[in-house]
DNA sequence: CGAAGGAATGGAAGCGCTTTCATTGTATCT
DNA sequence: AGATACAATGAAAGCGCTTCCATTCCTTCG
């Protein structure tokens, strides 16, 4: 009963706090925090005790003061652009669940494809201290650079490839994946090559590497359109309008991504085009509806969750002081062959 | 120089401190932090000298500190059960936006549609005091109603209705979504009618809505199906199957999903199903693939980015202290009548 | 049985801020 | 010029924990 007394009196005071509970509990504070964090320090009978007491009071430890205290945070930020475009959520669902199942948080932050806004995010997620940062792409302001390096934390770029990452980087070449689906056009052999894209880094280097390895065979032809990304559907279907009315012959069409070709694709179907003889497309991400389209897309597939899973324990190995964490990790991808190419 | 030979030196001792830019600006830490939260106390001529030195040295305030010291922490936390799945990831952006622009940081929790991970998700949230939670859905292990009314912070629930929220709630009545389908069925009218869903509560509501709906006009055929949120494109498929297989007439189906009536669709297509004479499905949520499927599904449209929006401003004026805040906010939903009923 | 050594516990200091209250500076008024 | 008021700044305490070091308690061994 007096016991009850004092937890109710706690509850008008704020939350308990550790004192409290090594009140209640007959023990000093320290001994509380070592029940809570290294319980093997402690007499079974004291655990015990102690336990009894939190559970009674429902006690909840403040991470901020003991965030303070060890300078250690538990705490992993990440940046995505976003988490609706479908591309990026198995990631961080991936990314989540290996950090949750070690004991760590996940501090999100979506930059909207602008690397200003990722300044700012970092700025403000560098304030919280977490353990370490997960960035999306290679390309970032100077200001984000040096404050990141400056941070002394780990930092994992994730989504692309790079020799030279900050830190550690998680993920491939784009520029290949442009090359890979060039090749696999080439092979049919169209009389033209278009690709429709966004103007992320990523996508553009992914054209990039799709008009190089045309070179000196054809010109890729890019519509003339503002695509900001996220790019949509209905950008893919005016992109395709644009190229079907531009000219003749069969075509073959490289997209930034699932959905803008899931929109070229509703245009070519609309016009009736017969696939993948007159017009091929490729998209990129292998996104859940790619099997289900009329005809069923043929798509560039990566591991999406698989580049959360895999930046999550770099990220967590070199918490732990670990050296040998490689600089940079390869994600596998290919093209998954359906009825569109 | 000498400045920078001080800041050199904490680097070592690592990242700056307030104390640290108190020195070099000749000022004590209060002004420091005073022109940083509250600059109009700070005469402009100190501010700017302040200022500068932040500016040289990078120094990003410590939100740990600060947040002990003040109790609040500018951090929102939000549990859904999944941003992979669509549904919510247009919430969780509405939501960031808000926050964001109010200064706040978004804490994400991903509790994969289950109770006891949403408490343990809990239980880890308030260790970090957010200054507002936000939980999805109003069905919660009372072990978490315990923790969360306890913990004395505002709570928003979303994504479904309740006369009697733990705090607030931002959504709407699943069991009025299913009654309004099985209206919309009705009119048409068809032999048989049946719901292909998962089983987390929501679509369980839905279910029973329309279920209810149907009472004494007829029976609602349930596909024998183990369905775990989030339901998949292939359980609509199979499910789609087996109804098909069952009985003969003409058939109306509510889906609990717009994948799972995508995936009932495709079945449905397969067999060369007339819709929506023969056969009717009603998905919901109105993905982005829905205009866009073969025919086009009809779904029920709900602005997902609303609920993120409206839940944000409800938790910030109730931080701000707004006493008449409505516990029930109510958000619109209505059929998008396309080509599948 | 006393010494030695490890297990278990506690005291004190400090993490980097904000809050409260006190002090100093500066302008305004009579 | 002195009183008054407010603007600007500072000193001290404390937020709730962990870390470091000191102390106490057992157990074990010669």
């Amino acid at each position: 009963m007096a016991d009850y007394e004092k937890i109710k009196q706690n509850v008008t005071n704020g939350p308990a706090t550790i004192a409290d509970i090594a009140k209640l509990a007959g023990v000093s504070p320290v001994t509380v925090s070592r029940a809570i964090n290294t319980p093997h320090l402690v007499k079974p009978r004291t655990l015990e005790a102690i336990e009894r007491v939190i559970a009674k009071t429902g006690y909840v430890p403040n991470l901020l003061a003991g965030g303070l205290a060890s300078r250690k945070t538990r705490l992993i930020a990440a940046i995505v652009p976003s988490v609706a475009s479908t591309i990026f959520a198995e990631t961080i669902e991936g990314l989540n669940a290996e950090l949750v199942s070690a004991g760590y948080q996940l501090l999100l932050g979506l930059s909207g494809y602008d690397a200003s806004r990722e300044l700012e995010l970092t700025r403000a997620i560098l304030a919280r201290r977490p353990d370490g940062i997960i960035l999306t792409g290679i390309t970032h302001l100077k200001e984000t650079r040096a404050m990141l390096t400056g941070a002394g934390l780990p930092i994992v770029e994730i989504w692309d490839s790079t020799p030279s990452p900050l830190d550690t980087a998680v993920g491939f070449s784009h520029a290949a994946v442009g090359s890979l689906v060039a090749g696999h056009l080439l092979i049919r052999g169209y009389d033209r090559y278009a690709q429709i894209g966004a103007n992320d880094p990523r996508a553009v280097q992914r054209r990039d590497g799709f008009v190089d390895r045309l070179k000196g065979i054809a010109e890729v032809e890019l519509p003339e359109l503002e695509m900001n990304s996220p790019s949509t559907f209905r950008d893919g279907r005016v992109a395709m309008a644009q190229l079907l009315d531009k000219g003749e012959g069969s075509l073959g069409v490289f997209c930034s991504s699932d959905v803008v070709a899931h929109g070229a694709l509703a245009e070519a179907h609309a016009r009736g085009c017969k696939m993948p003889d007159d017009l091929a497309i490729i998209g990129f991400g292998d996104f859940d509806f790619a099997p289900h389209t009329h005809p069923p897309l043929t798509t560039v597939r990566i591991d999406r969750r698989d580049i959360g899973t895999k930046a999550a324990r770099s990220i967590l190995r070199k918490i732990d002081g670990d050296e040998n964490v490689e600089a940079m990790i390869n994600i596998d991808f290919h093209i998954v062959a359906r009825g569109t190419a």
